[in-house]
DNA sequence: CCTTGACCTCAAGTGAACTTGAAGTTGCAG
DNA sequence: CTGCAACTTCAAGTTCACTTGAGGTCAAGG
């Protein structure tokens, strides 16, 4: 009745049928039975969605985000690397703000090179430190990816 | 004299033999030369070194990267791409701090599940606005990475 | 009842950034 | 001078997260 078939799950989500076949793959989703062939979700599937794209978003992988559904189904996060996690973030986001603010001097600075520039150079030396890590996501990916990014899920 | 072999590169840099090969292949680097077979370079390839670790960390691919040394050798970076990298990595920056402080509370939560607590569900919320990107780095290459990372290169 | 289009499966392909392996060559320590 | 560790090339493999394609099934609207 409520149930949806994986063409309304992906317009409501997002996510395209053949990611949600994937993942169901993968174990991050289930789908609640069949009619025919076809899938039927349960509805519920969205926000499970959504908390699979806030595990990707905080840079678990597929992997680690199916460990973080008990096998019974239901969410059985766990606190500790929940709080790894963040520290981790955290010391991205340290890393990603120096960088930022070396950036955006050195699209300013006046120097003829940026080899010449003192605060670039300060920003290598910071880099040299290993202060540094990539995140790495392809343009061409992200491009289809924003394009896409609509996520609206309405509830 | 001064010159370095790829093994010198390698240790004083952190980066592998292997993927130096790679880089020089994709034009990222240039040996100065050959002695017999192996391929000899400039100390200065340290600095450059250090400038790709930058730009890889700031989310340039390695195409882009190419790019911004000029075919005569010398970094001529793009400002205009640089201001516009600094603008990506602060909306990146301000989701992952979202994300993090989401995590953290999530952490020291004490309501029965996640989906229970207001403030986790303001988080997903937060996502399902679709703030959310995924960084993406796998976990064993991390791991490897994080192993091998000395990155020390005594200037 | 019949068509059709939405769904299905399974295999293979993609792209980024490397790594690994096989097979060959060689600088140089002893 | 010789042996071998260390380099070389080139091809293929790896991981992640999917996408694409071929070929097949089937629920539902006309």
């Amino acid at each position: 009745m409520g149930d949806l078939d994986i063409a309304d799950v992906a317009r409501r989500s997002g996510v395209p049928a053949s990611a949600l076949r994937f993942y169901e793959e993968k174990g991050l989703i289930a789908s609640i039975g069949r009619r025919g062939l076809k899938r039927l979700f349960d509805p519920s599937i969205l926000e499970r969605l959504t908390l699979i794209a806030l595990g990707r978003a905080a840079g678990f992988s597929l992997r680690e985000i199916a460990a973080m559904f008990a096998p019974d189904g239901r969410p059985r996060i766990d606190r500790r690397k929940l709080a790894a996690k963040a520290e981790t973030l955290d010391r991205t986001i340290r890393e990603m703000t120096a960088l930022r603010d070396g950036l955006r001097h050195a699209a300013v600075c006046p120097a003829r090179s940026h080899l010449e520039c003192p605060s670039f150079r300060r920003l290598l030396r910071a880099a040299k430190a290993g202060v540094i890590r990539a995140p790495q996501i392809s343009a061409r990916k992200a491009k289809r990816r924003a394009a896409r990014r609509s996520f609206k899920q309405p509830d």
